[in-house]
DNA sequence: ACTGGAGTGGCAAACGTTTTCAAGGGCAGG
DNA sequence: CCTGCCCTTGAAAACGTTTGCCACTCCAGT
């Protein structure tokens, strides 16, 4: 078209104050331009950080996105999926750890397949029940690569302070201590193990019950908030940290360096996990079919893990 | 209707899976069931919890949050107000506070006022330039409050870890600084005041030149995060917290119990601010004019304030 | 048996775009 | 000067809802 007619109606459009409507253009077109993400608690820094990720990948390429905190509650959870449906997002990324509720396992596949059948994308970037372009991250891995560096330290009887049962990822990360364990030949049993909520609270309270129930030199948590809850547990029950006990945390989130002792962990590469999930959602939407990312961790070493001497 | 035809359209429905499309409904009903918020840092758990608190709100009423995270770049805000109202949006919420350039207000004036012409809401949770239903935290008096605070524990000599300027909030918690100075009659001069960015390090570089200016007893930051940096700061440069200095913070953040020293603060209510935001914002849709809800904080006392010694 | 009213079912318009199609106009080549 | 082609322009259909309207049925009251 000519310069002066484009001129002329660009001109009208801002006269009008005119924006196009993406609704309607979305009715048409069948794309929303639109992305939906769950994650647990969007208050929590780790899922904060992955959001963000997303975000940055997303805003570029003019997608938008929503932004669900289901809390852990497996009804908001599908909720959520339902809504994101409705409002046709093109893709729903699953940025948490799915739940091990078996209705809800099910009635997820069942709308997920509805989803799929539309046209929508499903990208995963945790510990889940569905399939889908992933972002893989390791987390038994993570926790067995914890456990050996503490055994490269002199340990023989640690224990280990669990995530909630009814998270997908706690179990995944309670197998890489189990396997660790096994393989390294340590002080094994029920005693060395005790769960609680991914919270400080929830890791002073197992680390209370560990102290009672085993005798070990060392403690991995599923998560730094546990292990800083754990940490706070020891020092008010009067054990130092690291000389008393050694504690090693997961995730490495901001916290982490500047709890009651900076706090030796393994780095989850959160805001990457985000970056990476926007990629493989874009390319899946142009029709491409990427390969799975992985990512792995890397170990901060700080002041909460000390050396044992090994007698002999 | 008939309870049989009820439920003969229901199973139907369900056995062609069938999902009302909520885009067409909002075309002709000009509802579209959304709001965006527009943060500087999701993966700042300040702005978390507002978005946390806002969410929670939003969902019972069927409401979808698009959430925008700015990273305080004024062309990447204005980009998100223009793509929200494009994507019809029912309200706006700006959680953060607005910014100082003078091209960006008067833009972001003409895109609300267009916004609004359309039938679209604002609600504003922080200070900011733009009118609206709000929630107001007295970040001045919050300052001002603190300072009396620490002035009731024997200060005269108090110094300001202030954020950057081109935040409009940095300038309102600066006035409270400084109302509070004069009103108390304290040391006053431009070399107790230095800024630097809401973050760790920030704060640390803040310190840093604070300590070289001026000769005080004292420190209150602008935010907790800078105050976490300018206590590293200061026991790297061997002044023990609070005995050799003391500090004081701003926002209550997780972070603030766990730092160095445990941190005395003011608590910010963030979720709340979300929480009622959300209230202010479903009020105004539907067809209220709702009084702005003012929230006010309250100090935290725990290890990084001491008193000094009044001589005489 | 006739009328009136309430409730039901179906039809059509509208929301603001994109996309397809046809018709129209201008220009180059023969 | 005519034919053919390309580009521009305009009109119309479609996306999946809601809503208003009209005709219709059914029942009660007279």
């Amino acid at each position: 078209m000519s310069p002066k007619t484009r001129e002329l109606v660009l001109s009208a459009a801002d006269r009008l104050s005119f924006e196009p409507n993406r609704l309607a253009r979305a009715l048409v077109t069948a794309k929303s331009q639109t992305v939906g993400v769950i994650v647990h608690d969007i208050s929590d820094p780790y899922f904060g950080e992955i959001v963000k990720g997303l975000e940055d990948g997303l805003h570029s390429e003019d997608y938008r996105l929503f932004v669900a905190s289901s809390d852990r509650d497996p009804v908001r959870e599908l909720d959520y999926v339902r809504a994101f449906h409705a409002h046709q997002v093109d893709a729903i990324v699953f940025a948490a750890s799915s739940l091990t509720d078996p209705s809800y396992a099910e009635t997820l596949e069942t709308l997920s397949a509805r989803f799929r059948a539309r046209g929508g994308v499903v990208v995963v970037l945790s510990d889940h029940l569905l399939e889908g372009p992933r972002v893989r991250f390791d987390n038994r891995r993570a926790v067995a690569d914890i456990v050996a560096y503490l055994v490269g330290r002199g340990h023989r009887r640690v224990g280990y302070i669990g995530g909630p049962p009814e998270l997908l990822v706690s179990g995944v990360r309670l197998a890489g201590f189990t396997t660790a364990v096994a393989e390294f030949g340590l002080a094994t049993g029920p005693e060395y193990i005790a769960n609680g909520g991914f919270t400080v609270t929830g890791g002073g309270a197992a680390m209370g019950r560990l102290l009672e129930a085993a005798d070990v030199t060392a403690v991995v948590a599923a998560s730094d908030l546990m292990a800083i809850g754990a940490m706070r547990q020891l020092l008010a029950s009067g054990v130092a940290v690291p000389d008393g006990m050694s504690v090693a945390g997961l995730d490495d989130i901001p916290i982490a360096e500047y709890g009651p002792v900076p706090l030796t962990t393994m780095r989850i590469p959160t805001y990457e996990i985000g970056r990476h999930g926007a990629l493989l959602l874009l390319e899946t939407l142009a029709g491409d079919k990427p390969d799975d990312v992985v990512l792995s961790g890397e170990i901060i070493e700080r002041e909460s893990v000390a050396n044992v001497e090994t007698p002999g």
